[in-house]
DNA sequence: ATACTGATGGCCT
DNA sequence: GGCCATCAGTATA
């Protein structure tokens, strides 16, 4: 038996308007490797963040420290820490020194599952990783180890398509912000 | 199902 | 010093 292999996105797939990759990523795969073991999900659930027209966006003030590589180029991680307590990820998007990225907001577990169950301290797969900070505890991802990396094998972290089948998307404002509420930068679809 | 709240610390002016 | 791109618990329905 011979398993298709899944393809990784090259860099290039996330060369482009941050609105644009929100959608393009549902149904794709995150991978990240921890400890040589594959945990992964499909995504389902984004939102994507611009620049100077995004008043919600990190990096709407211009560049800093923290957002810097959101400006620099696209197809990295961009990792933040929020509340003092979680880690949220996002890829860049957009052209060089062109702002913007999107926020993966949920995945549905796919490998390494137990895994992701003992980095959350819970069992069972419901709520698992169906919110930011929740997925970053679940994959190991965070600021120290993953931010400002590509998304590459190498890296440990990276994107596959597997053909995953994507219903109806339903787009809405996005999450936890006050500004920029009339733009429906939220994307999601039901499993 | 929705509504509210405390926890907790970095980022930015 | 104020503001968070959040979450789990609790309460109420």
């Amino acid at each position: 038996m011979s398993k298709t292999s899944a393809k990784i996105l090259p860099p290039e797939f996330f060369r482009r308007n941050a609105v644009e990759l929100s959608r393009a990523l549902l149904g794709k795969r995150l991978v990240v490797i921890r400890n040589g073991e594959r945990l992964s999900g499909i995504i389902n659930e984004t939102e994507a963040y611009r620049g100077k027209d995004d008043p919600a966006s990190h990096a709407f003030p211009g560049i800093t420290p923290r957002n810097r590589i959101m400006h620099e180029t696209y197809g990295h991680a961009y990792v933040y820490f929020v509340y003092g307590m979680y880690d949220c990820l996002n890829f860049t998007a957009e052209d060089t020194d062109v702002p913007g990225a999107v926020l993966i907001r949920s995945i549905i577990p796919s490998e390494g599952a137990e895994a992701m169950e003992r980095n959350r301290g819970r069992v069972g797969t419901a709520h698992l990783a169906d919110g930011p900070g929740k997925l970053c505890r679940a994959l190991g991802v965070s600021v120290a180890s993953h931010n400002g990396k590509p998304l590459t094998k190498e890296s440990g972290i990276f994107v596959e398509d597997t053909g995953f089948p994507v219903g109806a998307v339903e787009a809405g404002p996005r999450i936890g912000i006050k500004k920029g509420l009339e733009m429906n930068w939220r994307f999601r679809f039901r499993a």
